[in-house]
DNA sequence: ACTATTTGACCGAG
DNA sequence: CTCGGTCAAATAGT
C-alpha cells in the first residue's frame, strides 16, 4: 500500500505538473494563430489533469477502508486468483470442492475485485464503433440486456483465465446518451503474462472485438489495414470514471486525457499544436504507467485522421484486430527516452 | 481440430 | 420476483 501511494503520488505529481505545463503553453500561444478548439482543448486538458489529481487524492482516502478489506479477504484480491500460483486452497481440498465452491467464490470476488470505469469515445468516421484495445485479449462470455439501457452489454474475461488463471474481466457497453462512447468497466488485475507488460505485441491480427453486436460486421465496413491504422487514432478517452472506495489498488490513471471531452473538434485542430499536445499527454502516460496496460488504449493519439493519413500509412499495421492487439508501436515509438515530448511529429516520415 | 463467439439457461443478490 | 453476471452448448471461423 505504501509503495502504491508512492506511484499514485508521482502520478499526483505528473497530473499537477503535466497541468502546469499545458497551461504554460496555452499561455504562451494565447496569441497564436491557433483555433478556438485547439485552446479549449488544452484548458480541457488543464481541467483534466487537476480533475485527476484530485481523484487520486479522494482515492488515497479511502485506501484505509481498503486496506480492511484487504484484510478480510486477501485471497480473494487479485493477483492470487484461486487455484493459481500461491493459491492459499490446497489442491485436493480445491478439486473437491471447486465445483460447489466457485460460483460462490466467483459471486464474493465479484464484490471484492477491484473495479474501475473508463470511457472511450469512437468516432464514427472510423466506421468502427465498439471496436476499440486495451492490450490485453479479451474473450467474451456473455451478453446481457440492461434494463433501461439502449444498448446490451458485454462481458468479456482475459483469455488466459484458464491457462494462467488470470481473473481479470470487463464489461463494455454503449452509453445511451452519446453512442460513440463505450463505457468500460474493468474487474480484477491481471495476473496472466500480459498484465506484466504494458506492451504486447499483437496476437492474432483478425480478431476484431466488437462489444455490442448490433450487427457491426467490421470486415465490410472497412476492410483495408489503412482504415483501420487510422481507426486506433480515433480513439480518445472521454472521461475516467472510478467508483469510489472500490479500488483496492491504485490504478494509475494515464495522464493521457488529452481526449477529454473535445475530441469532436479533431479536425480543427492545428496539426502541429495538436500533435505535441498529444504526444505530451502520450508521454507522460509511457512514463507513468508502463504496467498498466489499461492505459494503452488511451494512449491512442487523438488526432484527426485526415490530417495523417500519410503518417499512419508508414505505421506497421498490427492490428486488424481490436482485441487482442493494442497500441503497442506507439507506445513503443513514443518511449520518453527516445522522443522529446515536444517533438514535432507531423514531420513527414517521422514514423517510418 | 481448435479457438472464439453467440445466446439461452442458470444462479445469486437484492 | 427481477435483474445482472456467468456458464456452457451450439455455432462460426480459421
Amino acid at each position: 500500500m505504501e509503495n502504491e501511494w508512492g506511484c499514485e503520488q508521482s502520478t499526483l505529481i505528473n497530473e499537477l505538473i503535466q497541468g502546469m505545463e499545458v497551461a504554460r503553453k496555452l499561455k504562451a500561444d494565447l496569441k497564436a494563430p491557433y483555433s478556438v478548439d485547439a485552446k479549449d482543448l488544452m484548458v480541457q486538458r488543464i481541467l483534466s489533469s487537476y480533475e485527476k489529481a484530485l481523484l487520486i487524492l479522494r482515492c488515497n482516502a479511502s485506501t484505509s477502508e481498503l486496506q480492511t478489506m484487504n484484510q478480510a479477504a486477501p485471497t480473494l484480491l487479485p493477483g492470487s486468483p484461486i487455484s493459481v500460483n500461491g493459491s492459499p486452497l490446497r489442491e485436493d481440498v480445491e478439486g473437491a470442492i471447486k465445483d460447489h465452491q466457485e460460483v460462490k467464490h466467483d459471486a464474493k470476488k465479484r464484490k471484492i475485485m477491484p473495479k474501475w470505469m473508463d470511457q472511450i469515445r469512437v468516432s464514427f468516421d472510423s466506421g468502427l464503433e465498439g471496436a476499440h484495445e486495451d492490450g490485453y485479449n479479451w474473450r467474451k462470455y456473455g451478453q446481457k440486456d440492461i434494463l433501461g439501457a439502449k444498448y446490451p452489454r458485454s462481458y468479456y474475461r482475459c483469455t488466459f483465465r484458464n491457462t494462467q488463471g488470470c481473473w481479470a474481466t470487463k464489461q463494455v457497453q454503449r452509453s445511451d446518451e452519446d453512442p460513440t462512447i463505450f463505457d468500460i468497466t474493468y474487474r480484477g488485475k491481471h495476473t496472466c503474462s500480459q498484465g506484466n507488460n504494458a506492451v504486447l505485441p499483437p496476437k492474432s491480427p483478425e480478431k476484431q472485438e466488437n462489444p455490442l453486436n448490433h450487427n457491426i460486421d467490421i470486415h465490410h465496413a472497412q476492410t483495408s489495414q489503412e482504415s483501420l491504422a487510422k481507426f486506433r487514432n480515433v480513439l480518445a478517452v472521454s472521461t475516467d470514471k472510478l467508483e469510489n472506495g472500490e479500488m483496492a489498488y491504485p490504478i494509475t490513471f494515464p495522464s493521457t486525457s488529452f481526449g477529454c471531452t473535445a475530441q469532436e473538434n479533431h479536425s480543427l485542430i492545428p496539426s502541429a499544436i495538436e500533435n505535441e499536445y498529444f504526444l505530451g499527454g502520450l508521454y507522460q502516460t509511457h512514463l507513468l504507467s508502463p504496467t498498466t496496460p489499461e492505459s494503452n488504449y488511451f494512449s491512442s493519439p487523438a488526432f484527426h485522421m485526415n490530417e495523417f493519413d500519410g503518417i499512419y500509412n508508414n505505421i506497421p499495421s498490427t492490428h486488424t484486430s481490436a482485441t487482442n492487439s493494442p497500441i503497442p508501436d506507439f507506445n513503443f515509438t513514443l518511449d520518453p527516452v527516445e522522443i522529446d515530448p515536444t517533438f514535432p511529429i507531423n514531420t513527414p516520415g517521422f514514423f517510418s
